[in-house]
DNA sequence: GCGCAAATCGAAACCGTTTTGGGCAAGGCG
DNA sequence: CGCCTTGCCCAAAACGGTTTCGATTTGCGC
């Protein structure tokens, strides 16, 4: 249309400065006019980039549970791929086939890196894609102490060391764990915070003040309905989520006692969008939190794991980058001292 | 490496007649022995199909939110391209780009079809894709009476109304109607079917016993204190979302009242996977629902656009499908009768 | 006016597939 | 034996860009 070759018309658009000024703004006003863009598939293909990242969410434990953090976790990531010009690509699927969507993703060159979610026991998923060359950055780690991979998780060994601390120090004696499940690498970090906590005072962990369970409104209510209805039923609850500790309120709430005065409870607080605990900042409100919880944005997460692959895909050399959060302790409503 | 042509290697994976059995199936171990699949980008530049479906998400409706069906409906489309074998694009975008980032879809051509979420007050983006003549499905629908394109949605209006009807019923004649954004169309529509009930009775609305927000647990906490806290209280609350209730669950209870005897609530399921109204399915209890409720599953009709877009895209001609969905109206625990 | 560097552009190769249009041998039929 | 089909395979042309290499023009110093 404009009388260029290909080769001028990719060179205006892509920015390159072999290119007269006036040529490039001509091919500018066209590609608007009609409505050009490069397709993004033949440009993949010659650049050999894929201007792609992929994401494998793993849906069911066993049942039809999709994790609700992966919705925060998404949308930080999204931006930070969105400034860059890069695509997410997602891979939604049950949980066994997890391995095939991976080996998949890695071979047929249409993702140029990954993020790999929720590290398991002996998670056959890091040794695979090593073993492709393709960049990924774990979101969580490795239950394993690990060398050379990148990866941005949180302190969850001390957030809930500290959350023990806390109820401990505020007189509680019988303190239940609702956790996540224990094959997954921060349940089990979880579980050892609480216990090292308990075994600093010289008290041992009772078996059946301690659950693990999919992170469901329902499981948490199931399970501290369970415990208050026992012998000598817990005074507090350190719970993994902050959608099951809404389970363990409703549980509290029909035995007709008091979240903060009779029983306490401390959460994890991942600070999604939407359940915001005690006002959203910017609400202006002075509302305080509901939950005492340890806090780390997911969101945020998301965000840095994306930095980091796009600075691993474009920047030799590769740095392994590993970063351990830590958690605010934010006081709220829900604990109180325990029974003198 | 086995002296055969490319163009016999693609047939031989491919699946096509003309190869013989002996030599596909040599092409078949040796490509799994070395690892081959064959690139998907070239495959899909000399197909010019891209073997990908676009998703545009919106994060921020001025914050920072992201919609938290997404996840569900998000997994349940995912589940039936996995069976297709396409991938999923997601473009996490700011609520003002939205545009901009389906037109950049369409096109640079990385996706063979769309799935519109959440349309709103003369939303420019379905004209934007009937312009690009990419395939699209629609989550909702339109608020003006769409035509020719296919959509999954639910009978907001009437699912509304029942819910109304069943509270009037009941006796409550001060009823809340605490609703999402009202420039979405599924809000448009909720907020009609509860007047039209209300009206059928000969009742107005109060303007001060509606609100309309983003759907958190905040919002709703907020928009139920302020309501009860103020002259003559209604009896009942009309929830546009589970989480939202959650809000006003705890409102209700900082008041010191009871839910379900005190102040009833019904709510929208969208029965998110995390966040079951009651015992989950295979869950075995014998819990009812703790909400009253009309529902209907965002994960199904999820699937379910996948499965009419993928139709669409495959066989031709394009089939315009359009779905209303009834709701199930589900009674729990959080109602009761009204005030004599 | 000449030589040389810089600016500007184009031709052609290439990316890794799929698909079209044969080619060649074997087999069936008259 | 010649012809036609069938079975099996390959060469080459797309697909729509990017990039290398080279050509031509322009600018500048002398």
């Amino acid at each position: 249309m404009l009388g260029l070759s290909p080769t001028t018309v990719s060179r205006a658009i892509g920015g390159y400065p072999e290119v007269k000024e006036e040529t490039r703004r001509r091919v500018r006003e066209a590609a608007i006019a009609h409505g050009y863009r490069p397709n993004r598939r033949a440009a993949s293909l010659a650049t050999g980039r894929a201007m792609a990242i992929g994401h494998v969410i793993p849906t069911a434990f066993g049942h039809e549970m999709v994790n609700p953090i992966f919705a925060d976790f998404i949308a930080g990531a999204g931006e930070v791929y969105a400034g860059a010009g890069y695509d997410m690509l997602l891979s939604v699927v049950p949980d066994g086939d997890e391995e095939r969507a991976y080996r998949q993703m890695a071979t047929a060159g249409n993702v140029d890196g990954l993020i790999v979610h929720g590290p398991r026991d002996g998670d056959p998923r890091i040794a695979l894609l090593r073993g492709a060359g393709l960049p990924f950055v774990v979101h969580g780690r490795a239950p394993v102490e690990p060398t050379d991979y990148s990866f941005v998780d949180i302190d969850n060994r001390r957030a809930f060391r500290r959350a023990t601390d806390l109820l401990l120090d505020l007189g509680h004696r019988l303190i239940a764990l609702l956790n996540g499940i224990e094959t997954m690498d921060f349940a089990r970090r979880r579980r050892d915070g609480y216990l090292e906590a308990l075994a600093a005072r010289g008290l041992g962990a009772r078996v059946d003040l301690t659950a693990s369970a999919e992170m469901t409104e329902h499981a948490g209510h199931a399970a501290a309905r369970r415990m208050l209805d026992a012998d000598s039923p817990p005074t507090a609850f350190l719970v993994s989520s902050h959608i099951m500790a809404l389970g363990v309120r409703r549980a509290i709430q029909d035995r007709g006692l008091t979240m903060g005065r009779d029983v306490s409870v401390v959460i994890h607080d991942d600070m999604l969008s939407y359940l915001a605990n005690g006002a959203p900042p910017g609400a202006g409100g002075t509302e305080g939190p509901v939950f005492t919880a340890t806090r780390s944005s997911v969101r945020a997460a998301g965000r840095r794991c994306a930095e980091i692959l796009l600075a691993n895909i474009g920047g030799h050399p590769p740095q392994v980058v590993q970063e351990i959060w830590e958690c605010e302790l934010v006081l709220g409503g829900s604990t109180g001292r325990g029974p003198p």
